[in-house]
RNA sequence: CGGGGCGUGGCGCAGCCUGGUAGCGCAUCUGCUUUGGGAGCAGAGGGCCGGAGGUUCGAAUCCUCUCGCCCCGACCA
């Protein structure tokens, strides 16, 4: 992308509104602009981000056997009065009406609609256990929208369904998730910890959210130092084995972790390696049984002809709020840090002398390595304003082309997360970042 | 939803108390100079002062209503 042909609208100053450093970073490297409280549109770079976050949630979905769907943003209140939440749900719910008066809803989660799915076409003990998810957006009309995009009304969210036979068969799809959970926060680059839960207005009796550490998160954690030392991206649990995955479970749930709510001080003591922090919920699974499988009327046939109700469970990551949460997470006074996973490009290229021969012509080189995917600032713009931004926008990678060094091909490479900055050859900086 | 605050060029703000033809910094455009960490000089463009009523010869300024946004609290992926 050619940052001179780009809406990337970086600002110099604070927005006012912008209280935390996501909000503020958010808006100042041209991510994201508010359009009404709590809701916003996200921008070219702003968007990649997102896509990226939601590729990896994907990913690590699909690598546990996950199927992917898309179910609608609106739905009918028919279905959620067949649950009961039609009532129960409350103001936080945004209804609507079209034009012949039949009740809608914008959902803000979707246990009924895939429910109902469900008991459409699955009639058969042979077709469970099954766990689909889909990546969508939700809206949630809350009473004071803050922090940005980490507390907004509309939000996008992975939300997944597990359909399970029995209590013995749920526990396993639970634990699955648990692996997804650890690999996906591991690769987006952040240490989020496992922590039991209430389970909220949905009900059930097997929680746990996880928590992003971060300086400025919203609640005060507790937990064992083992946490930071897990390593969970290796393929060394088989998520197709029960045993395998009870293994896994109990290895990361034997530790300590506690927000502030649950936290114990009499088991707090016994922690040898205690850290305390900051955290910020960014995903929350739970098993609730039949709860509404049972409502709606969803079964299947068993072995013996029985009608079996089956045992579900929800899983969500809320994908925009981790936008938000990694910048908190990552980031210093010059601006963003990107973790490579997520970066809306994997390096900035910065021509300090748009026009000079020599320049472009080396920078055109570095585009061309990237396949485009890389960001070009062509702007015609002083050398200051380029590392300004460039360290807003937190490029994981600059790759500074300048007149003295590029007569020789010789570029100055800078690894935003550390500082540090080498002279090189564009061939060298190139094999560095591929 | 309770309490507080703010709406004035794209962004950040002053002006309002004590009515009199709307101002500053940054950004934008043009020219010249400058050129490896947010340049200098000269000039230019851009705002029905959130909206609607009212008071007044005259309203950004005073009064009433309204909409929007932010902060603190109770609630949440």
């Amino acid at each position: 992308m050619r940052l001179s042909r780009s809406l990337i609208p970086t600002l110099k100053e604070n927005p006012a509104e912008a209280q935390i450093a996501s909000h503020r970073l958010m808006l100042r490297a041209g991510l994201v602009r508010q359009t009404a409280s709590g809701i916003y549109a996200w921008l070219p770079a702003g968007w990649r981000v997102l896509q990226n976050i939601a590729n990896i949630v994907r990913e690590e979905q699909d690598r546990v056997g996950c199927q992917e769907l898309l179910m609608p943003t609106i739905q009918s209140a028919e279905l959620w009065r067949q649950s009961g939440r039609y009532d129960a749900y409350g103001a936080e719910m945004l209804r609507l009406a079209d034009r012949h008066g039949r009740e809608l809803l914008y959902g803000p989660t979707n246990e009924e609609m895939l429910a109902d799915l469900m008991r459409q076409s699955v009639k058969s003990y042979r077709e469970l256990p099954q766990t689909l998810y889909h990546i969508q957006w939700k809206f949630r009309d809350e009473m004071r929208p803050r922090f940005g995009v980490m507390r907004g009304r509309e939000f996008l969210m992975k939300d997944g369904y597990s359909f399970d036979l029995d209590y013995e068969g749920a526990v396993v799809s639970y634990r699955k998730q648990m692996l997804a959970y650890m690999r996906i926060f591991q690769r987006l680059g952040v240490k989020a910890i496992p922590m039991v839960a209430d389970t909220g207005p949905i009900g059930g009796d097997l929680s746990h959210e996880f928590i992003i550490l971060a300086p400025t998160g919203e609640s005060q954690v507790f937990y064992d130092a083992a946490y930071e030392a897990m390593d969970f991206t290796k393929e060394a649990v088989d998520h197709e084995s029960p045993a395998d995955l009870e293994r896994f479970f109990g290895e990361v749930t034997k530790n300590y972790a506690a927000t502030d709510e649950k936290h114990d001080e009499a088991v707090w003591a016994q922690v040898s390696e205690q850290r305390e922090g900051r955290g910020i919920e960014v995903g929350h699974i739970f098993y609730f049984g039949t709860k509404y499988s049972a409502p709606m009327g969803l079964t299947v046939a068993g072995k013996d002809g029985s009608q079996i109700v089956p045992h579900m469970g929800s899983y969500g990551v809320g994908v925009s709020r981790l936008v938000g949460a990694l910048i908190e997470a990552h980031h210093d006074e010059a601006g963003i840090i990107w973790p490579d996973s997520v970066a809306p490009f994997p390096a900035v290229i910065v021509n300090l002398k748009v026009g000079d021969a020599g320049c472009d012509a080396l920078c055109n080189e570095a585009y061309a390595a990237f396949g485009g995917r890389a960001l070009l600032d062509d702007r015609e713009d002083r050398a200051g304003v380029k590392f300004a931004d460039a360290d807003l926008m937190g490029h994981p990678w600059q790759i500074v082309v300048g007149p003295r060094g590029a007569a020789n091909g010789m570029v100055e490479l800078k690894r935003r997360a550390t500082g540090e900055k080498v002279e090189l050859s564009l061939a060298d900086a190139l094999a560095k970042i591929l």
